[in-house]
DNA sequence: AAATTAATCAACCGCCCTGAT
DNA sequence: TATCAGGGCGGTTGATTAATT
């Protein structure tokens, strides 16, 4: 049996809201609070889907909401927290207050990267693109085919791929990309303390984060990749990156707990 | 002034995760 | 342990506005 949909589809409203549901949904969070989006639009009197209401709600209504341009710092913010965690708009949006991950995503997709590529910097890498041409080869190749496949293609031979893609077919690109997304970035050689880990319970795990407990990690200076001990590696010490303690433990949900 | 193109951003879609049962 | 509902997230779409031809 599949997952029934979240709201009955043929009665609801779709596209602009108009001021008249943003104010229905306004008083009525206000009288209610949030919480329970699947039985809101009813209750509220509203012809929209929860989901709806709660992007509306989140994206556009909250009064806590900070509208307007970007600043000079909050772009460098931006910048700085994606070439840590990728496109993890959430965690990005909880570090910069009345931002919404939508507003930041937007932001990203039609300033910033552009910005980025004129500067000559690859958005995905941020390293320069002479750089990331150089060391990172994107395929998009899944994987390599297994011989099964090859000769279940036989019959329909592809066209030739062009040389480009020929050059990565002769040699594999490395499945990860210079930089690490993981969550939690920590030496490969804990193989025990991860199984340990894996089999905590989320709520001790939680716990822990935010009394500053976690394995010994990299500092954001070696997670992008410079030496050890140069100048911008903080592992040695217990110093703070954007709130963070990175000396022990870089740990990007630890920005959820903020 | 009209047509076309580019830029912006609100909203939707579908998948995943988590907690309850 | 399995299943389900609800919430959350990231990717994408499409409407609107601005700029250009």
């Amino acid at each position: 049996m599949g997952r029934s949909p979240c709201c009955e589809k043929a009665h609801t409203n779709k596209g602009a809201w108009t001021k008249e549901e943003d104010d229905r949904l306004v008083a009525y969070i206000r009288a209610h609070g949030e919480g329970c989006w699947r039985s809101l639009p009813k209750a509220a009197g509203l012809l929209r889907c929860g989901k709806s209401c709660r992007l509306r709600w989140i994206n556009y209504l909250r009064p806590d909401l900070k509208r307007g341009n970007f600043t000079a710092d909050e772009d460098d913010l931006i910048v700085k927290l994606h070439s840590l965690l990728g496109n993890k708009w959430s965690l990005i949006a909880a570090r910069l207050p009345g931002r919404t991950d939508n507003e930041i995503k937007n932001y990203w997709n039609t300033h910033i990267k552009r910005k980025l590529l004129s500067r000559g910097i690859d958005p995905v890498t941020h390293r320069p693109i002479a750089d990331a041409a150089r060391n990172v080869t994107i395929s998009f190749q899944p994987d390599a085919p297994s011989q099964q496949q090859l000769s279940d293609d036989a019959e329909a031979p592809p066209p030739p791929p062009p040389p480009q893609q020929q050059q990565q077919q002769l040699k594999p690109p490395p499945r990860c990309p210079d930089l690490n997304l993981d969550l939690c970035i920590s030496p490969p050689c804990h193989k025990e303390e991860e199984d340990q880990e894996l089999i905590k319970p989320a709520a001790v795990k939680r716990e822990m984060l935010q009394a500053g407990h976690g394995t010994l990690g990299l500092c954001f200076g070696c997670s992008l990749g410079l030496q050890k001990g140069a100048a911008g590696c903080t592992c040695s010490s217990n110093s703070h990156f954007l709130g963070l303690r990175v000396g022990m433990l870089l740990d990007f949900r630890g920005l959820e707990m903020k």
